[in-house]
DNA sequence: AATGTTAATGATAATCATTTTCAATAATAA
DNA sequence: TTATTATTGAAAATGATTATCATTAACATT
């Protein structure tokens, strides 16, 4: 909402019109590094910009992940979640859930490995099940710092 | 249903009653090589055993999870999927999931390449984070046979 | 800048998976 | 066989997400 539209460009020929909903969940999104719901969205903006209904949130997050620009993610707690996504492909990262309190860490640290796996599995997914590999993800799950302790 | 209990046994001090609705449920996803949803288990029990309740499902899912004889996945399609879960380590396998038609595939074939991810991350993730990796879940996204074609 | 077209919004209602409630049932110990 | 109470299942409640539709506002045209 403050300022001009710094997302518009990225739209062009994707939708008709950019509007100032759509900036501010990019721009939210954009800036954050939490993984956040719709209604954690919704609650946040909503208190700069009292007029915008969490359909609209929905609706929007939705063509965000159509055309690319975010990640929905779903770590079984009954409700998506959603990240910015990076152009840059050495961005692509993996998920630390904890079990206990439900804290979600990022790490980008395993690329090499992360790599190997693909490169292999690319192969026998192809071979074996003639499957087309576009994506993947990788999760781990376990205690956090904190809830180890306690 | 049919014959006597095979897995009350594995029940032994987790739970006071051994019970119709789960020893068939257990049975079914113990025989099947589905990812099924509740509805869908309600559904085919419910062919031959026509008192069961869906709440009961629901209730029965959430003890086999607890007890960890079965996996509840969630591949974001908005609802749980359950699998029976096999004892062994080794057993431990992949996703592939059509982003076309939905379709769930089974892959073993990663294992040493895993192995050596799951080697690398444990150590990054203890170090780095201090976060105690107890599991871990890859799945693959892209185009199984059918969809490739049409 | 004012106007017209219609894409986009947001309040409301609907849908759908899952959970809660609670009286009835059935597993098991006595 | 009887008593105890864990478990069940019908019904209602919840919570996330989607559909409807009248209103609004983006923006192309004047
Ligand atoms: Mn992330
Ligand atoms: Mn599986
Ligand atoms: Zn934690
Ligand atoms: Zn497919």
């Amino acid at each position: 909402m403050p300022g001009p539209y710094k997302w518009r460009h990225r739209f062009q020929g994707y939708v008709c019109r950019w509007t100032l909903p759509r900036e501010a969940i990019l721009d939210l999104l954009s800036r954050t590094s939490k993984h956040m719901s719709a209604k954690e969205i919704y609650a946040t903006l909503y208190s700069m910009y009292p007029g915008i209904g969490l359909t609209t949130v929905y609706r929007t997050l939705d063509l965000l992940v159509r055309s690319g620009m975010i990640n929905r993610l779903s770590f079984g707690d009954g409700q998506n979640r959603y990240e910015f996504r990076s152009g840059k492909k050495e961005e692509h990262h993996q998920h630390l859930i904890c079990t206990k309190c439900g804290r979600i860490i990022d790490c980008s640290d395993l690329f090499t490995e992360q790599l190997e796996l693909l490169k292999k599995a690319e192969d026998v997914l192809t071979k074996k099940y003639n499957f087309t590999v576009l994506d993947h993800n990788i999760e781990f799950y376990g205690l956090c710092e904190k809830c180890k302790k306690s």
